[in-house]
DNA sequence: GTGAACATGTAACAAGTTACATGATTGA
DNA sequence: TCAATCATGTAACTTGTTACATGTTCAC
């Protein structure tokens, strides 16, 4: 499936309406976060794109008590031919890119305390996570299943990660700290900066 | 920490020397795929961009049997200092995206048995990711405690999640079937293409 | 003889991020 | 008074992808 800006946007507005800051709040902070990311840059642009194709609509909003005026977007019927469109296509491979695992991967290169820093760090990060899917799914409507669905998804697979890293963490910080500095490359340690064109 | 293209041919390359096509290689079907894109447009030229800095080397290889010549790169000095400071930086957050997750989180409004259908498909998915990953821990070298690392973490990760889809298989299908079509969005339904300019 | 695997590279393009620009109010 | 929250938007930039261009050999 098409899963761009555009697209999140539509399922949003689906939901409810909203404003631009609204949605970005939304994919920061909320369900979405998890599994998307946009930035004002791209949603403010994919609305007004989209209000000239027909498949948003704007109200004007007086700001309230001195708050700046806001435009409200909803979805029209053409938004969400679109929004369906967009579901029923195949979607694209999950992507996973994950700087910690690399770290992991090369972790015999890194000073052990530093490593250590790192490896908790990461930890309580995803206990952050989780804590804030478990508030969500508290707020989030029963009635929603597809919403329940995915923080359920969300909280098994990060209790699933906590509870490895956890496990693991003895090991790692032992294991790969005893053979530090032990492997190097096969190559003739160059030390300047030859070079061999083609 | 500057987890790009560049970084993650350094990372390799400090396993051992490889071919702009042998990285490639690893990245789409190794370890590294779990965690990591890059395709051949962007790791041609930064390795073409690390030799004129000194950060690899290239030999030459004659094509062995009428094969192409290839382009050997190894890491210098240099290179695995840029990497080691690489890894010591801070790891940025992870990044998940998925196309099947916001579809899940709308998927009343999917046509059942395509739902079904999408669902099936991604079992299976993650269950081939899964044999791949069990393939590459056996072939992988014991001493590597990195590399074990990912991959366990890898195959517990994706263990949990084809658990988690099969258990709730029945019920999202069915539950996600029954309100179809009923939740509307808060919108005066219009039909045409209306615009409220600012 | 046809496609897959090996092998390197470029150029046009897509998509989204960061930083900037602006401005009011509220609470510490 | 200083930071945070609300609020909208643009422009330059980064990063990486897709598709193209080229050529061999091996296995079916």
């Amino acid at each position: 499936m098409t899963m761009n800006v555009r697209t999140l946007c539509l399922g949003i507005l689906s939901m409810r309406e909203a404003t631009g800051y609204e949605i970005r709040k939304m994919v920061e902070e909320g369900v979405f976060s998890h599994f998307i990311d946009a930035s004002y840059g791209s949603i403010y642009p994919a609305l007004a794109r989209m209000l000239k194709e027909g498949l948003v609509q704007v109200r004007m909003e007086a700001g309230e008590q001195g708050r700046p005026a806001r435009k409200v977007y909803s979805i029209t019927a053409r938004g969400q031919a679109a929004l369906d469109e967009a579901l029923a296509t195949d979607p694209a491979r999950d992507k996973f890119k994950s700087e910690f695992l690399f770290q992991m991967m090369f972790a015999r290169r890194i000073d052990p305390d530093h490593l250590a820093v790192i490896y908790d760090a990461y930890i309580e990060e995803q206990e952050r996570e989780l804590q804030l899917l478990e508030e969500e799914v508290q707020r989030c409507p029963p009635e929603d299943a597809g919403a329940r669905f995915v923080a359920d998804y969300g909280r098994t697979m990060l209790g699933t990660a906590i509870a490895f890293l956890k496990q693991r963490r003895e090991e790692v910080l032992c294991a790969f700290t005893e053979n530090n500095q032990e492997a190097g490359p096969p190559t003739t340690e160059p030390t300047g900066k030859e070079e061999q064109p083609s």
